[in-house]
DNA sequence: TGCCACTATGTAAAGGTTTACATTGCGTAT
DNA sequence: ATACGCAATGTAAACCTTTACATAGTGGCA
């Protein structure tokens, strides 16, 4: 209404409004019950009169917190980060808490730039995408307690970080098993590039899927780099052998993509005369021809819980369990067949 | 190195390291031409001994601003996100500020909850995905300035509203003309939903297009949704009549993706019997088959310059422009082909 | 020598909250 | 009637900066 300048609403204005002292004010809001019910009532008018919102400036700096919580990254392209982001955001908005996006590009220079919310204050925890501990505190004098971190998608080595992520391991067996279901018994694992350890441990399920067959399958590894021209190549050098897998389990989708295109311009086709399964489930991994059977890696979950941790930590409430593995779906489409002859 | 407690080092305990006050601290590192080349020296030691940075809340609170900027959106998982966001972070994080994510899954109460952040003095400024402005101040007493606010992809009508994005209407027209350069006659333009002012620029660009032909044509809307299922549907249903067009230029990626597939199913190869064109050049068009031709928008640019004009009005430098248009790249692939007979 | 201008620095207020501690007033038990 | 406890409220400190204003010291000039 009539408030003096252009200048928002304080509680002092409130206060004066109400006929009650900036505590009392600021108690009616933040612990209603230490206020007697008349005086609550002048202060909720008197701020429905002002339009007060309290600045969150002031309120951060008197209680050292921020409510804000940072999302670092290697890629915002990486298709499997907006799915996460989605949970992320859910998680934090539900609890007040605002999500600050960082793109490190992979280099430290820029990761180092995004610490500086953190060394200030701006942001109260971290949610790691990026497999790695940042050069958090000064580097002369590291700071010894790690302010609170959770890690996604990609673990950390580090016994204060804990992780949220997809069961690599147990749903790539479970792919595994699936394709040696349809009769497949050359099973080749695409992987990402070395030193890739979501890669590894993907190339484990596989691994314990074929131990697990009744027949022995022996192992075959082919390198890709995690991207569809990665399986493109992948399939190119394959070609140069005389014997051929009659089934890929890849890495990730953007492999299988690269892997199927590949077989398709050499004039085979998938699923009938090579079997295709990729791992992430990407939004369009049901859009090419053929549909493509993957894991579905549940991301918006991934996102929920990670964030989860990371505020119930904030709030000094529960113990956080170290490491947290959830099932990924088998996502049967076309592009995976029997073994025919 | 002795920081008294685990507390991290304040100004004053910078000051008290290098003997002098806390106010020639804070002006040897913000105005440092205005104290004595000794004295610097002195404070730049001490800072790196304590390994001190500024608290990011206090300096807000005394300077009123937050250098923290919003961007909303409807989707996280709209193609064109990505993208967009890249752009964003990389201007922002240039000039020292924080991307905060505000996902309103088109909803006004998502959209109003992320609004707490602007009323509580939390960021600064808004960029605007959705095309529309938020419900902005208390709603009895609605704020009679705007805050610094710039809409990028989808423009917004109010007058004091910058907007960035790519030319819609240019580059709908160019990629008509395109296919008209094919041979084609028979045109038809696949629209999103109606209500999308997006769609009715791009299907202005396309209608345009035809009027420049050496021949009249005649123009042919067909109604999607702005998806692939959409696009696939509207196939469906044309098959219903008994012309058909020989090209399609379609709202976007996604729906020419739908178009596509439709297509394939019904045995019809693309381009040899059909020709394609998309909007927007997505990840995934160069990965379908055929390979997508559309027409490429500049994301990460229009990021950056839309984040550009948001910190330049935040910082009171320049009047900003009112509308920019940027260039949008025609990708020619595999998608489209001559008319044939 | 005395005064002025200027540089370098210090003092203290202001920014808007939250909350420990102090005060007031009232009902109840002795 | 006195004292005690409790509920409701107020006072003021603390959170950490930035910066207007005050002060001190120095050199130059009349």
């Amino acid at each position: 209404m009539n408030r003096s300048a252009d200048r928002p609403a304080t509680i002092e204005d409130v206060a004066k409004l109400a006929g009650v002292s900036i505590a009392t004010v600021s108690r009616a809001i933040r612990t209603p019950r230490k206020v007697a019910e008349s005086t609550r009532k002048k202060v909720t008018a008197a701020i429905a009169r002002t339009g007060y919102t309290a600045n969150a400036m002031a309120q951060n700096l008197r209680m050292q917190r921020s409510r804000m919580v940072m999302v670092l990254t290697q890629s915002i392209a990486d298709p499997n980060f907006p799915g996460i982001l989605i949970g992320l955001e859910k998680a934090a908005n539900e609890l007040g808490y605002g999500v600050l996006i960082g793109n490190t590009e992979g280099t430290v220079s820029l990761e180092e730039n995004h610490m500086r919310f953190l060394s200030s204050g701006m942001v109260d925890g971290l949610i790691l995408l990026t497999g790695h501990l940042p050069v958090v505190g000064h580097p002369k004098n590291p700071i010894s307690t790690l302010p609170p971190i959770i890690a996604a998608t990609c673990p950390v080595s580090h016994k204060d970080v804990s992780y949220v992520g997809v069961d690599d391991v147990g749903s790539s067996k479970m792919a595994t098993e699936y394709l040696i279901s349809l009769g497949h018994r050359k099973i080749a694992y695409v992987s990402s590039g070395s030193s890739n350890p979501i890669s590894d441990l993907r190339q484990v399920g596989y691994v314990r899927g074929l131990a697990e067959a009744a027949e022995p399958i022996t192992e075959w590894r082919i390198e890709g780099d995690g991207s569809s021209e990665g399986g493109r190549a992948a399939i190119e050098r394959l070609f140069i052998k005389d014997t051929l897998p009659t089934a890929f389990f890849c890495y990730n989708d953007d492999t299988a993509i690269g892997v199927i295109s590949a077989l398709q311009i050499r004039g085979y086709r998938v699923p009938e005369d090579f079997s295709v399964i990729g791992f992430d489930d990407i939004p369009f991994s049901n859009n090419i021809t053929p549909a493509l059977t993957t894991v579905r890696q549940p991301r918006k979950k991934i996102g929920e819980i990670a964030m989860g941790y990371l505020l119930d930590g904030l709030s000094g409430e529960a113990p956080i369990p170290h490491e947290t593995l959830l099932h990924g779906d088998l996502v049967v489409r076309e592009s995976c067949g029997p073994k025919l002859t």
